[in-house]
RNA sequence: CGGGGUGUAGCUCAGCCUGGCAGAGCGCUACGUUCGGGACGUAGAGGCCACAGGUUCAAAUCCUGUCACCCCGACCA
């Protein structure tokens, strides 16, 4: 007798009155017809509800191990829906793992959902093991909080806004230093508490201005973050270590393959920070990576030897006719010269004030790098109205002269001699300006931005260029929100000190991307087995004969018992269906059981990444799922 | 917010230029035949053609506006 099948809702009449002589077929048809439009008889249920003991016990271990694709609300696509661009997102809609409901919201199926579970199983794992503790902070904060920070300034935009019906301020989320900190401060007093990292695996909301890629950009996405607090600098190093080493394992374990990068800081604010990158054509950061030393770094960030400058000794300035000339690659053509004998004039706002910026010709400028410089929230490109209402003359602008504007230069233009600039005058240029002597700089400060092929400032060697898709980020905060929240602990000798803080984060649902971006062939995902919905995909064929179904419980009672979970493909569709949707949802190991398999010794095994096949005894497939995973 | 693109059935798309009954494939439902790599037949269900206004005897189609979604840039996990 098939005990799963009794236990069926709907079939326990048809197995009382019919016996067990049909097919599933049959079955499944009059299960259907017995939901709309036949009464149960009360006999039947009351049958039902009192399973024998050995059916008890079989039901419930295959309850938690097993599911029935049948039953599984699941709807693969054979296209994938025209608003996917990447592959990740191609395959999360058409395994059916997600659906969206607006740009950067997504529900998750429950196939999608046991993968995100497992993410972040991983996650709980390691951080666990690091000593970290886990705690859940509200997601709805009140703004008084961020304004404490400072924050609901910074945010700007990004910042969910909201009020209560007393009209009282909250924000919903976007990351929790204020709230981590705060709950903090009510614990920590003395530096007997400390070290303490604390994390959650909550959701954040940030008003995006564009979200994308699918699960790579959310406006609504969960989010690992975690915050230590030390008794100074040197403590944090260890609280920070320990983080770096989490993530290092967090990635290997869920099959992303991360580099460490030197990061900027961001608006969260912070010194030394790092991203982990996962380097993809996709990826929406620039990462310039040395092949000789192994330097990396975020194109925000990157450090370089600028080419050095044309020596020569100062001579008096000047002026020439330069008719037409208002690009920096035309003036120097025009005068014979090189890009590097020029001075690049590039105009910004910065919070609303004018800035003039001067680089030498060959080198850009790097606005991260500006911006931090000036210490500003914000920095933009000036707008051509602004440019007109101030006098600027672009095309044939310098510093020369200058005044009402701060003048900041990268040490490329105040460094090299007989530079040709502007002369604030259309169609005229200035030859041999030299900085300190026909101009002054407000603040020189490196704001070059590193480009492929320039020289790697450690090592000398080329720079490459990469694009990378930023998977989790760890920063030395300082004691920014100590300071600003109050979380403070007492020292050996009674002082009063603020936490040194870092905080670390992981993007979840970005790390599923990533792994699908990472694990997939033209047939569909492969899951690394650590993250995998199930732990094998068990595909039935003809499991309306006896002997397949007999097999199928016996192999489903030898999962339970080995711990191993199974999506089974119980379906009474076509071979070719069940096949192209198990490379489709890619669970690692595939089984086939069906009548050939049996003549064949068993049931048929197949490794999903390789395609290699092969045979094993019943008696020996839970072993061999084991073994796989 | 700047630049580009797309909105027609659950999904992929045709129809629009040149106005005249709302279409195909896949998916879905029923029945039958199949049954180890997205099978076949028959019969069905399914549409505010994104929305609003305009032009016209007549609008999916032409005009204007709005919205949504996707891609590139500024932002970040």
């Amino acid at each position: 007798m098939r005990r799963h099948r009794v236990e069926r809702a709907g079939l326990q009449a048809r197995a009382l009155w019919g016996g067990d002589g049909r097919g599933t077929r049959e079955r499944r048809s009059g299960h259907a017809r017995n939901r709309y439009c036949r009464p149960r008889p009360a006999a039947a249920r009351l049958t039902a509800t009192r399973p024998r003991p050995a059916t008890f016990v079989h039901t419930l271990l295959r309850g938690a191990s097993s599911m029935r694709m049948s039953k599984l609300m699941l709807k693969t696509l054979r296209e994938a829906p025209s608003e996917a661009e990447l592959e990740s997102h191609k395959l999360l809609l058409r395994a059916g793992l997600v659906t969206s409901l607006a740009a950067g919201l997504y529900a998750f199926t429950p196939l999608g959902w046991r993968v995100l579970r497992k993410v972040e199983g991983i996650i709980r794992d390691e951080m666990d093991g690091i000593g970290a503790q886990e705690v859940r902070l509200p997601e709805l904060n009140p703004i008084e909080l961020w304004e404490q920070s400072g924050r609901a300034g910074t945010m700007g935009q990004t910042l969910f806004r909201l009020a209560d019906r007393k009209e009282r301020g909250f924000v919903l989320g976007p990351t929790h230093e204020e709230g981590m900190s705060y709950l903090a401060s009510r614990h920590i007093q003395s530096y007997r508490d400390l070290p303490v990292t604390l994390y959650q695996i909550e959701t954040k909301f940030r008003d995006e201005p564009r979200p994308r890629g699918g699960l790579v950009r959310l406006r609504e996405f969960t989010m690992k973050d975690a915050y230590s607090f030390d008794a100074g600098w040197e403590a944090l190093d260890a609280s920070y270590a320990a983080a770096y080493d989490a993530y290092v394992r967090i990635f290997a374990r869920a099959g992303v393959p991360v580099i460490p990068v030197a990061a900027d800081s961001g608006a969260i604010g912070g010194k030394e920070s790092q991203e982990f990158v996962f380097l993809t054509d996709d990826g929406e950061d620039e990462i310039l990576l040395c092949p000789q030393c192994g330097y990396a770094a975020n194109a925000e960030k990157a450090e370089f030897a600028a080419p050095a400058a044309v020596p020569a000794n100062a001579l008096p300035m000047e002026r020439v006719a330069t008719p037409g000339q208002k690009t920096i690659a035309g003036l120097a053509q025009f005068l014979g010269i090189e890009e590097r004998q020029t001075v690049k004039a590039v105009f910004y706002v910065a919070d609303n004030q004018p800035v003039f910026v001067a680089i030498r010709g060959d080198l850009d400028v790097n606005e991260v790098k500006l911006k931090n410089a000036l210490k500003a929230q914000d920095v933009d490109p000036m707008d051509e109205a602004t440019v007109k209402r101030l006098g600027l003359v672009a095309g044939s602008a310098s510093a020369v002269g200058m005044t009402g504007m701060k003048i900041v230069a990268d040490p490329s233009a105040t460094e090299a001699a007989n530079l040709v600039a502007g002369a604030n005058e259309e169609g005229f240029h200035l030859l041999h300006t030299n900085h300190g002597r026909d101009w002054k700089a407000d603040l020189v400060v490196n704001i070059g931005l590193a480009r492929a092929g320039d020289a790697c400032a450690t090592c000398g060697a080329a720079l490459e260029v990469r694009r990378g898709m930023e998977m989790g980020h760890v920063f030395k905060l300082g004691t920014l929100y100590s300071e600003s929240i109050g979380v403070n602990y007492l020292d050996e000798s009674g002082e009063r000190h603020p936490c040194v803080m870092g905080c670390y984060g992981i993007g979840v649902e970005r790390m599923v991307a990533a792994i699908i971006e990472a694990n997939h062939d033209a047939n569909g995902i492969i899951w690394p087995a650590t993250v995998a919905p199930y732990d094998v995909h068990v595909v039935v064929l003809n499991g309306d004969q006896e002997a397949v179904a007999t097999a199928l419980d016996e192999l489903e009672a030898d999962l339970a018992r080995a711990n191993l979970t199974a999506l089974v493909d119980d379906r009474p569709d076509s071979a070719g269906i069940k096949f192209k949707d198990a490379d489709l949802i890619g669970i690692p190991v595939r089984f086939t059981l069906g009548p050939r398999s049996l003549e064949k010794g068993g049931i048929e095994v197949r490794d999903r990444r390789t395609g290699e096949t092969g045979v094993v005894a019943l008696a020996e497939a839970a072993a061999e799922a084991r073994r796989a995973r």
